[in-house]
DNA sequence: ATTTATATGTAATGATATAACATATCAAGC
DNA sequence: GCTTGATATGTTATATCATTACATATAAAT
């Protein structure tokens, strides 16, 4: 079976397989707990494959039998988010899992204003001009995200406008 | 009278008259209505010098004998943002400023996590990597913000871990 | 086994943002 | 100037996103 991910097709299931046990591996290999409802929140996550509310992953924790308010979620996604599992797009308070997990890397979005489908673009760290400008006024960076507004190529078909 | 910009010094009084003269400019070349409640929200935004919640500007609306309600500073603050006369910083859910009025060009913040001080710095428009990635997805890019949280020079000092 | 740190559950509340609708003001054509 | 249509403002109500605080449970370290 396949899904879209970010504009494109890929085979769903290995991808959310993969993207588990990698984290299963980071996690017992720094002793973090990688616990049940974080487990769970990260396949959530994978699952959909697209950005979603901090409330709409709650809802799926809950009906899997965690608890149903909000601190369960959000104290899931920022470990996973803290880790590199997820990522927060600002520009829409939503969480999407990782497409790099493992890669160290600036997490850049391609995110569409009608279908709201959020695609993460690699960009090379620091090759943004940022580094420069955060060097010259003293700024020590310690977490960067770049996040595009814009129309991804099937709805600019929908709305060539 | 000087005061903070960014992590800088500068004449404030000059640099707010300023920015008021060029948007009122920019208004009446396009026929905008650059209404007393936008402007007074600009003057807010101008003179604080930092970003601001918007209902940090509403209180300050209020208190200017405009509406108390949400949508009053929501509606000139999308105004300004959508002119390019002050920029929404995703990652705080608050705006500021813009320091280039003007120019055409890629907001990127430098913000602060001990003080909330938001620096604008010039970044070169599409020469992110973000426009390569965006034209292989098929992606039409109409806004993109760039923001890096970290430590500013002088929270640096206070907090050196 | 005891202690200490970490994680979870829950209630309450705070902060951010929008929808919907009434009224007012502006801008353009007559 | 008056009418008309578009734009802007004011207000109520509500939706959405996020955190504080505290009790309980589980894990880790000695």
């Amino acid at each position: 079976m396949t899904k879209a991910h970010g504009f494109h097709q890929h085979d769903h299931a290995a991808c959310i397989s993969d993207a588990l046990t990698k984290a299963e591996a980071y996690c017992a290999a720094r002793k973090l707990q990688f616990t049940p409802v974080r487990r769970r929140t990260l396949e959530v996550l994978l699952a959909h494959h697209r950005s979603m509310g901090a409330y709409e992953v709650l809802s799926h924790l809950d009906a899997s039998g965690f608890g149903a308010q909000p601190p369960v979620a959000y104290r899931a996604l920022d470990f996973l988010v803290k880790h590199g599992f997820a990522h927060k797009v600002e520009a829409m308070n939503a969480y999407v899992a990782c497409s790099h997990p493992g890669a160290q890397h600036v997490p850049a979005f391609l995110i569409c204003r009608q279908c709201s489908t959020v695609q993460e673009a690699q960009i090379e760290p620091m090759q943004n001009g940022l580094g420069d400008a955060a060097q010259d006024a003293g700024f020590a960076i310690e977490r960067a995200v770049v996040e595009a507004q814009g129309l991804c190529p099937l709805c600019q078909q929908s709305a060539p406008e």
